[in-house]
RNA sequence: GCCGGAAUAGCUCAGUCGGUAGAGCAGCGCAUUCGUAAUGCGAAGGUCGGAGGUUCGACUCCUCUUUCCGGCACCA
């Protein structure tokens, strides 16, 4: 005798037991209809799952987040079975559900083209709209593993291996085919429809460059077609905020052949990398860093010192003079240490904040090169900290701040942190590791900052904590950094003199808030859609004329400007007004300053912004004030609101 | 590096079955002096990413290669 209580807390009680499906459709036909899946005391089951006691039931639809992921993980499945129907020598393997979507990996004796593609697509509309019953079935797992071994998925046989042979295995299935799944899952594929086929790609077995190379296959799934829709929509809109794209729209940079993951940066790209850089070396010098430049090349002995060769020899650019062996610097910290070496330093010295702008080049692997987020040649705002053991948490502190007011000030509100921790692979014993660890993770929760923990994945001369944007379509690309180091400072001889008199190695932190300004410029374009922020924008201003009668009038006001500091231009071309306002409002010009007979007379200008936005009529002076304004606030003012 | 796709005028793109290429915009010239997102007309612009091959003939087919795009692995 089940007495069901629902989330509004009313209460069904049935004769015998129950299942959600039932329970779903007694509510009401609509809720029967939209039903996916059910919450029975906390746990996900599918409809069909009978209820014999007692229980607390959600039913589940398409609007419930969990009910959007069964229909995502759903549509795997229907992926699966129809290019098992298509392609009978596939083999399935993995089919997991991803943030808008899912995957499925195949193995399959060649790629899938883009005509497989539309075919699959179409064979997966007419599962659905077969309207298949899906059907869960339990065995044991040496019966799973006969089965799969059977009907010739030797991969998916391979999983199911490595579960305990005492576990239970649920299939999931329809018609013809059955995966091995958890569940639960939608009641039939008629429920499936608002779906598309994304991608292909390759992906390795088991995420292993080892193994072979599998055949992947994207897509997206929906509630309903609106969603996918509006879904589709979005991400056209946000693949037109690619920063590749406005490099040329907004004649920023560009990248060509002969320099494969380097920049050419172009006046205007030039302008804005130089007020980001300005910027950082403000702040900065606020918070007590030195600044230095060090070798762009040095000998190879220094790198073999400090086991970047052996590590990572085959990511550096190597170059020879007179029998000499070069390496072109990949990283700052082995130079930092030279300054650091000239002078025997006390305890009173530290900590001692060492900055550097240092070009960087790395030879990165082909494949990974992308725009200005990852390139070969890049400059890091790059930092060192030498410091001691009890001095590290109050520079973590110190740097998380620096870091997010810094962040706020571009405009940048969400950012991701992970804190990672000792790797398999590491120097220096565990008590060390419990300490800076420990620091790190302190650091953070002081700040009441949420992080992930991302165990084995640090360094393997120290812990670090790292803190990345997303790009315009969602991937996420790391820019901040905080890395202790507690094996460098002794491999090149650092040390420092303690009140005792005896002699250490100092803690380094390696350190740095935009990661790489190329990188940071590229998602500072993204997130800005082109529209820099005024005190960043390349061109802050255009004198337009209407008529040659204010060329005069028009050069004047842009020479004052200028005189001022601000980046001003002016067109004084003889084209039509509406034509000019067009080409300066295509590349973001943040204010236009329209001069006809009017303003001339009345020694004025007609302010316009590049959202269309009309200032109407004022003065030279208070538009300079305006803009001065505007260059201070560095975003300030605003996130304050 | 691996899997897949792409590369045609400065930019965005079209080009059928193999018969040596076309549009719009930009640029240039001329006219136009105009009030808030495109004035009109004209001339010009190409080793079809690079190398090799097949063919009477290759932008088109084949091989190699470079770069880019989407993933995967990597990321000091």
């Amino acid at each position: 005798m089940p007495i069901i209580t629902l989330p509004d807390g009313s209460q069904r009680s049935y004769s015998e037991p129950v299942t959600v499906g039932r329970v779903a459709a007694d509510i009401g036909a609509g809720l029967a209809r939209a039903a996916l899946a059910g919450e029975v005391d906390g746990r996900l089951v599918d409809l069909s799952t009978p209820v014999d006691h007692d229980a607390r039931i959600t039913i589940v639809t398409g609007r419930d987040p969990r009910g959007l992921e069964i229909i995502r993980h759903s549509t795997a499945h229907l992926l699966a079975h129809a290019v098992k129907q298509l392609f009978p020598s596939a083999q399935v393997t993995i089919g997991p559900v991803v943030e808008y979507g899912f995957y499925y990996d195949f193995a399959f004796e060649r790629g899938f083209t883009p005509q497989d593609l539309e075919a699959i697509e179409a064979r997966m509309h007419e599962l659905a709209a077969a309207d298949l019953p899906v059907e869960r079935t339990v065995m044991s797992r040496d019966e799973a593993v006969a089965y799969f071994r059977g009907i010739g998925e030797a991969y998916k046989a391979e999983i199911i291996e490595s579960i305990p042979a005492e576990e239970q295995i649920t299939l999931y299935g329809q018609g013809d085919f059955r995966d091995l799944c958890r569940g639960p899952h939608v009641p039939s594929t008629g429920r499936l429809g608002a779906f598309k086929l994304m991608k292909l790609a390759g992906a390795y077995w088991r995420g292993r460059s080892d193994n072979e190379m599998l055949q992947r296959i994207y897509g997206t799934a929906w509630p309903d077609n609106k969603a996918l829709e509006t879904y589709l929509t979005r991400l056209e809109e946000a693949e037109k905020r690619d920063h590749r794209r406005f490099g040329r729209q907004l004649d920023l940079f560009h990248i060509q052949e002969e320099a494969p993951g380097m920049i050419f940066w172009h006046d205007k790209g030039w302008r804005l990398y130089r007020a980001v850089r300005n910027y950082i070396r403000e702040r900065l010098a606020e918070h007590d860093y030195q600044e230095v430049s060090t070798p762009q090349i040095m000998d190879c002995s220094l790198w073999e010192k400090s086991g970047h060769l052996a590590k990572f020899g085959e990511g550096m650019f190597l170059t020879g003079s007179e029998d000499r062996r070069f390496a072109i610097k990949p990283m700052n910290c082995p130079g930092h240490l030279q300054i650091y070496n000239q002078t025997l330093h006390s305890y009173r010295d530290l900590p001692l904040r060492m900055a550097e702008f240092g070009s960087c080049h790395r030879n990165e692997p082909s494949g990974t090169l992308h725009g200005l987020m990852r390139v070969r040649n890049f400059v890091q705002d790059d930092a060192h900290i030498f410091c001691t053991e009890a001095q590290i948490q109050d520079e973590a502190l110190r740097f998380i701040d620096l870091l997010f007011s810094v962040y706020r000030d571009f405009g940048f509100e969400e950012v991701a942190i992970g804190l990672s921790t000792r790797p398999e692979q590491r120097v220096g014993e565990d008590a060390l590791w419990d300490r800076a660890e420990r620091a790190l993770e302190l650091a953070l929760v002081e700040k009441g900052l949420e992080f992930t923990l991302q165990p084995g994945e640090g360094a393997f001369y120290g812990p670090k904590i790292d803190f990345s944007l997303k790009d315009s379509i969602g991937r996420t690309w790391q820019l901040g950094t905080l890395q202790l180091d507690f094996a460098m400072p002794a491999r090149l001889d650092a040390e420092y003199v303690a009140e005792d008199g005896s002699r250490h190695p100092p803690v380094m932190l390696h350190r740095a808030i935009l990661g790489s300004l190329e990188r940071f410029i590229g998602i500072l374009i993204e997130h800005h859609a082109g529209s820099l922020p005024v005190w960043l924008a390349p061109v802050q201003a255009v004198v337009l004329t209407i008529t040659d009668r204010q060329a005069e009038y028009a050069g004047r006001l842009g020479e004052t400007l200028k005189k001022q500091g601000f980046r001003v231009e002016t067109d004084l071309r003889n084209e039509k007004i509406g034509y000019k306002i067009r080409e300066h409002t295509i590349t973001r010009v943040p204010y236009l300053l329209v001069t006809g007979d009017r303003e001339l007379e009345s020694k004025t200008v007609a302010v316009r912004t590049r959202s269309g936005e009309n200032l109407g009529s004022m003065s030279l002076n208070a538009f300079a004030e305006r803009l001065a304004a505007e260059n201070a606030s560095r975003g300030r003012s605003v996130l304050e609101d």
